[in-house]
DNA sequence: CTCCAGGCGCCTT
DNA sequence: AAGGCGCATGGA
């Protein structure tokens, strides 16, 4: 829970932490733009690149400014998080437990909003290592190039909302994102104009925050979930996607012929994983994507 | 080759 | 309200 921080002038620090897998959770499909360098990850947070390598009892950072507060990160990281008090609200039932022993350590992270809305928006009928490669290419085009340490390849910020709002849908097209673009494009103007604070959302009764997202184009349940819980803090938020509608079938619905209908899941995930349910989602995506069951 | 991917918007019943 | 379909692109 508490965490000793061991900083020097320079540009380290060392965050001690219980029950942190973190290649799991940079690798868990929530963020996209994070890259294993052997041990270790490179990776953008707050407009500074950063690298970052565990070992069983701490995750050791290293950023190119000297650094004496460290908050942009330890917040990405959501270090403070008392895991043990989150696992304590989920349902106490051999399924939930079976995929929380399975992802032991998995966390959310809490990203920023307009990075994650956007990444999302493109995410759709997409695999994860193609949302990565779209991304990365905006970053590549349209980003900032930023200051890395000696013998690492380049690396940029993600894009603003401002500056994607400049650009032909043809400049979005070019970065492979097919018939995204337009909604990017769309959506990009709509919060450079401050059609909608993203920056404000996490102040709103989740269901308000969750329509002022779907009323963006491109945004649907899916990727407002998403945004609400990987961006905003709603721990309640849970995104059903194609892999978690798999996992609710399976492990809750076995006898089920034809397919529940996405109503319906939403009400029983809300029911019966509790305040919590966006991180027991986090719990079962990862579970299933990594450690399918053999039969069936 | 076909099938499908962390869906959405729009069109039918 | 609920279900079906097209959409770009590229892994598997």
């Amino acid at each position: 829970m508490s965490h000793v921080r061991h900083c020097n002038p320079a540009s380290f620090a060392s965050f001690e932490v219980q029950d942190y897998d973190l290649e799991a959770t940079l690798n868990s499909g929530q963020a996209f733009r994070w890259q294993q360098q052997g041990r270790a990850w490179v990776g953008v947070v707050a407009n500074r690149w950063v690298r970052l390598q565990a070992d069983h009892r701490s995750i050791h950072a290293e950023a190119v400014e000297p650094a004496l507060d460290w908050h942009w990160l330890t917040y990405y990281l959501q270090l403070d998080l008392p895991l043990e008090e989150v696992l304590r609200t989920f349902p106490q039932e051999e399924q939930m437990r079976t995929a929380v022993r399975a992802c032991h350590g998995l966390r959310l992270l809490r990203q920023e909003p307009w990075e994650c809305l956007a990444s999302f928006i493109l995410s759709s009928t997409k695999q994860i290592v193609q949302i990565r490669q779209i991304v990365s290419l905006l970053c590549e085009r349209f980003g900032d190039p930023l200051r890395v340490l000696p013998g690492h390849p380049p690396a940029f910020s993600f894009p603003s909302s401002t500056r994607l709002a400049t650009l032909r849908e043809s400049d979005l097209r070019d970065c492979r994102m097919g018939f995204r673009a337009p909604y990017l494009l769309e959506t990009s103007k709509r919060v450079a104009d401050g059609q909608v604070d993203l920056a404000q959302l996490h102040l709103l009764p989740i269901e308000s925050a969750r329509r002022a997202l779907m009323d963006l184009p491109g945004v649907g349940r899916k990727i407002a979930d998403c945004v609400l819980l990987f961006a905003c803090g709603f721990q309640a938020a849970f995104p059903v996607d194609i892999w978690v509608t798999k996992a609710l079938h399976r492990l809750y619905f076995p006898r089920q012929q034809q397919s529940v209908s996405l109503k319906h899941l939403h009400r029983f995930a809300v029911n019966h994983f509790g305040p919590n349910a966006g991180y027991a989602q986090q719990y079962l995506f990862h579970y299933m994507r990594t450690k399918p069951l053999p039969s069936t």
